[in-house]
DNA sequence: ATTAATCTTGACCGTTCGGTCAGGTTTATT
DNA sequence: AATAAACCTGACCGAACGGTCAAGATTAAT
């Protein structure tokens, strides 16, 4: 066995544990113990590994954050906007689809005023937001697509692309009580795909 | 002094204290205590205009749904999609600035998985959306906007122009922890527009 | 003026919360 | 085999929660 096995094994049993409970009951309705519950695990003993429910939380938002910012290689790699949006949008989308917990749990934080990752909004993704308007403003200035601001771009693309794993359950409800399938979800992927590359010029 | 004034005047400041704290911490975050205190009120006040926090915070919902739905009429109201459609949206961009605070609730209790309101969201919202879906698909057969899924549509605009209420304080954090002023929030709607507009081929 | 209805509130209740801790068990090191 | 380090957990704590209630104060109806 290898070492610090037994503390590895447990802090990513209690992670995704406290994932599924934060994101089904948000930060004040998510009790140790229902966590500990969900880990299989005496409540006593998420207190060995994580000190304070805050500690915890804190934890799953870096995750959440490292995985966010991660989404970005697409649109680094590629050089023309239609690759490039078209590349970050289908990754941000497929992240709503397959991973819609963590994505509430940001929305969560970020709707009660980011009390815990302000710092990190302010510092790391205000700098990842400069670099990214600045290719798209090389893209307005050299003419591949409209003149426009390309912080409320990015602001569309993420509310759009996050609404789907946000609001799941008000599109359910709207579809016969229904998730939308695989096929209704590369639908919309495509649609939301048009309308932005289409809306900012970058198509015809 | 009118019958039923100390009621009516009563349950007003409770409702508007009501939105306040649950926009601000959630409905497991609110309490009635912070309740009381920002209405000025007992505690024990509260519970006799509201005899639970619950029938409370379902008050508060209602109020909500009410406006949201008002805000279609000029999506009814005008017979072109450019006009009925821009008018539709900059009304709900105007509904996030003036009233980012009931956007928030909403937006929580959809992310909680709708417990309280899924009646009203898979009867009345699901009425609601099917005749502007129509509305959409005349104007799709009569080719005036691409063709498209027109479900997909209204999400999206749901999407971003909620974006702006919702994550306020995201917002905010690459603003230079400012607010939006008057004038940025002018230029996002517009370019809000137009880019939707753009997208659906509804403008050149 | 009297009665009835409505409104107000401090004190209190059972429950659940996050967190602690002592003492036991298991695992790693020598 | 012995010692140390890491891990485990039932029982417990003070604080805060939503909600109740009896008794008094105010307002409305007669």
């Amino acid at each position: 066995m290898l070492k610090n096995q037994i503390r590895i094994n447990n802090e990513r049993r209690i992670l995704a544990a406290a994932v599924k409970i934060f994101a089904g009951y948000g930060y004040q309705g998510a009790t140790m113990r229902k966590i500990a519950e969900e880990a299989g695990l005496p409540k006593a003993n998420l207190h060995y590994y994580f000190q304070t429910k805050e500690q915890l939380y804190r934890q799953v938002l870096d995750g959440i954050f490292k995985d966010w910012l991660a989404a970005a290689n697409t649109f680094d790699e590629c050089e023309e906007p239609v690759e490039a949006l078209r590349g970050y949008i289908e990754t941000k989308m497929d992240l709503s689809r397959k991973r819609p917990l963590e994505s509430r749990i940001w929305a969560e934080e970020i709707l009660r005023g980011a009390p815990l990752i302000q710092d990190q909004l302010e510092q790391t993704l205000a700098a990842w937001l400069d670099t990214r308007v600045k290719r798209i403003t090389d893209w307005i200035n050299k003419g591949t697509i409209h003149a426009m601001n390309p912080r409320i771009l990015m602001y569309m693309i993420w509310a759009v692309t996050q609404h789907f794993a946000d609001f799941e359950s008000q599109i359910r409800a709207l579809n016969q009580q229904q998730n939308l399938s695989d096929e209704q979800f590369a639908e919309a992927k495509t649609q939301v795909v048009q309308t932005i590359l289409k809306g900012i010029g970058a198509l015809d």
